[in-house]
DNA sequence: TTTAAAAATTAAACTAGTTTAATAAATTAT
DNA sequence: ATAATTTATTAAACTAGTTTAATTTTTAAA
């Protein structure tokens, strides 16, 4: 049916009952997203959580330059939203689309608060999902501290080989904090050793 | 008793009443550390969670170099721990310190996952305190991708002008990404305009 | 209160990463 | 299939931030 991934997400952390399960999937919306479609604009309002069946998106920043910057990227099983935006109703800081043809599970900021009455186990499960988000954001900017632009992209393959191969570099760039340009230097230079 | 600011801090999100409110608080032990006293060493297993009544501390790495990198600073009202140590009880990847004497407060992680388990509503506390160091994780992240030194210094004062007065120049440099001499000439830079 | 140690300042030489611009290669749209 | 647009490459000039080192100021220790 396509509730299978998000069911099994769920399934690492907390234990759900027939009736807790459909309950929670009569909350989820599905949709769809072209390659380059937004989900969400600077300013608007966050109306959804938003869960990746399929595909890529990105969540990023535009300075005054003009210049994007690349908060995160979210592919299958990862969670995505501003959510800054989502939890006060306020307009976004951040924008997000997709790079690549998606398709989501969405849930509003109402059914997720019914969700947290009606199953409180969900609070546990999104504890720890950012816990984790919390603790991987933690560790990317003591490497934005303290590592060359050379590293960061070394340990970035490294960490996460498949989703490398699905971007272009100037995206791989925005993430990392460099230009197009300086990336493209070091992949030469890396590919000389 | 000293137990009013962390029962205060919880107040904020979730009621509890006076049985709830004594387990706990027998769950607590206090500790006071003096300046410079290490809370956690890199390679330690961070066995508690820490929330702090009084002082300043860091969390940090040492690089390879020996330059000190900071990727948060906690003071009164402040949540500190290494997340990813304390939950998975693997060496941690950070030093915590004190940068001013300090009183705190402790919990373990048995006594937390009883707590959880006796007072769920600690799991939406804790789920929205992550909730709010995330984003504001995410916004850090955010500006050092996309700002330069001078443009995080300015908004590092203006955000937090309190703690600014308590920090030494070295600390503020060690959180911002520069050095201690690039951050000397950028306020001298400023204070000339 | 004096001494020692750490933090801050300044300047000059340096380098990691940017900018600009031109060209080539790859994608996308028609 | 072709044209149009975007992405990647390369090189050269540039700049934000580093490094080193010497001096001063502040803080901590005895």
């Amino acid at each position: 049916m396509g509730f299978d991934l998000i069911l099994q997400n769920i399934a690492r952390y907390i234990q759900l009952n027939k009736t807790e399960t459909d309950f929670f999937i009569s909350l989820l919306r599905s949709k769809t997203l072209k390659k380059g479609e937004y989900l969400l604009r600077h300013g608007d309002i966050c109306k959804v959580e938003n869960f990746i069946i399929k595909g890529c998106l990105r969540v990023y920043t535009i300075d005054e330059n003009g210049f994007e910057h690349i908060v995160m990227f979210g592919i299958e099983n990862w969670w995505v939203s501003d959510l800054y935006s989502f939890l006060t109703q306020m307009p976004a800081d951040y924008l997000i689309d997709a790079l690549e043809d998606s398709e989501i599970l969405q849930i509003t900021k109402e059914n997720l608060d019914r969700l947290y009455e009606k199953v409180p186990k969900f609070e546990r499960f999104f504890r720890i999902i950012l816990q984790n988000a919390y603790i991987a954001q933690q560790n990317r900017i003591n490497q934005n501290l303290s590592s060359t632009a050379e590293q960061r992209y070394l340990d970035f393959i490294k960490k996460y080989p498949q989703l490398e191969q699905r971007l272009s570099q100037k995206q791989v760039a925005a993430y990392l904090g460099i230009t197009p340009v300086f990336l493209s230097m070091l992949r030469r230079k890396l590919v000389k050793k």
